[in-house]
DNA sequence: GTCTATAACTAGATAGAC
DNA sequence: GTCTATCTAGTTATAGAC
């Protein structure tokens, strides 16, 4: 009775990524991962084997949803422009906004995915990064093809890095954000915590200014 | 005799860092760091105890050798201006290039220091979260305002998040410039690896524009 | 497919000789 | 101060009942 195999596996799956993304794939211990999912150890074992194809797993999983949306948001802008150029302000958003919320879920479990996201490069485990780099490529592709047209006079060259910079910075902001409350403030600077619609606000328009900058030595 | 007690002290530190950097708190055992020393299992605990404690004391000296560069610099700036107001890009960069490299070794060590620094946000141990984020106040505080007079359009509720904006592309910037050539880099892109000094610059640049940004709403 | 019990190993920490 | 030997607990992984 084939009916869909996998209720146990997928509990697993997304107890597994809400806890990689707090504390790493180091700092989760399978009987962690079993706790919060509800389920016995064996069947980590039994559905994936070891902890680590488990980590592969998450890690693509999440990754694939998370360009998934960027590629469909970037399609929906051109085909909504019918021809004419986007700004670039609308690229980044449709490239940062789906690593901070899917759909359903706005902040909770949606927050989990660029943690996780970015978290890969620090990821020690080399098989574990192998697999998360590659699921890069096709998302840098298109972006990067689509952001040199709307910024002309940007070398090539340079936009590499101020994608990894824009990332970075996506990261960052979401981790400083999520735990913005129980993190202790400098006295004298009293930041405000906006809403997560400023916080993508904020980042855009950071990113935006920084992806346009103009090169001093041009080529 | 009290001659300097502690050279295997400074020698596990140093072993300590470089590993804490490269996989994290949770990624090492007190055992990797002891074989990387080259000293033995009990000089650990004889010297600090716990490996949480030498944990604290590793990402403490590391960022308080950055901050401490950060301040130096933005003092030798005002005191060479004399009085006369800094240019954005300056004061970027007095924040960035501590964080890159240090005097005497400009990659290799000097490199683990942001590396430390950015993962501490990451860290889930608690204890040591709560020592790293202490480090960055006096820092936090200092650049805050001499950034706040040298951008006089920006709100000050917005510059802390530009300032984790910088520092989370400052962070991963680093490492991918370190891990370049071990990379997997998307076809079609090939993008070109900048020396140090070229990196710093990119960074600082992206950044200067993005601090530097309007906002369209202005109070 | 699910669970329990347990094997095989590695972790951090300690005791005590030198 | 340094090292070896060892303890205890926690880890991944497996074997085998249901």
């Amino acid at each position: 009775m084939p009916v869909r195999h996998g209720a146990t596996r997928d509990t697993i799956l997304d107890a597994a990524e809400q806890l990689f993304s707090e504390r790493g794939f180091e700092g989760i211990s399978t009987r962690d991962i079993v706790k919060a999912a509800g389920v016995n150890l064996g069947a980590i074992n039994y559905h994936f084997g070891t902890k680590e194809r488990l980590g592969v797993e998450v890690y693509v999983r999440c990754l694939a949803r998370v360009n998934r949306n960027r590629i469909a948001r970037l399609d929906a802008l051109e085909a909504a422009g019918g021809g004419r150029e986007l700004s670039l302000a609308q690229v980044v958003e449709a490239f940062v906004r789906p690593a901070m919320a899917d759909e359903k879920e706005p902040v909770s479990s949606g927050s989990n995915l660029m943690r996780l996201a970015c978290r890969c490069f620090q990821e020690p485990n080399p098989e574990l990064r192998k697999f998360i780099e590659e699921q890069f490529t096709e998302v840098a592709l298109r972006f990067h093809s689509v952001i040199l047209k709307v910024v002309p006079d940007l070398p090539a060259g340079e936009l590499f890095w101020r994608m990894n910079f824009l990332i970075g910075a996506l990261n960052r902001g979401q981790e400083i954000w999520l735990r913005f409350d129980r993190m202790p403030r400098p006295q004298g600077i009293d930041p405000v915590k906006p809403d997560f619609e400023g916080l993508i606000q904020r980042l855009v328009l950071f990113a935006t200014a920084g992806l346009s900058a103009k090169c001093p030595i041009v080529g």
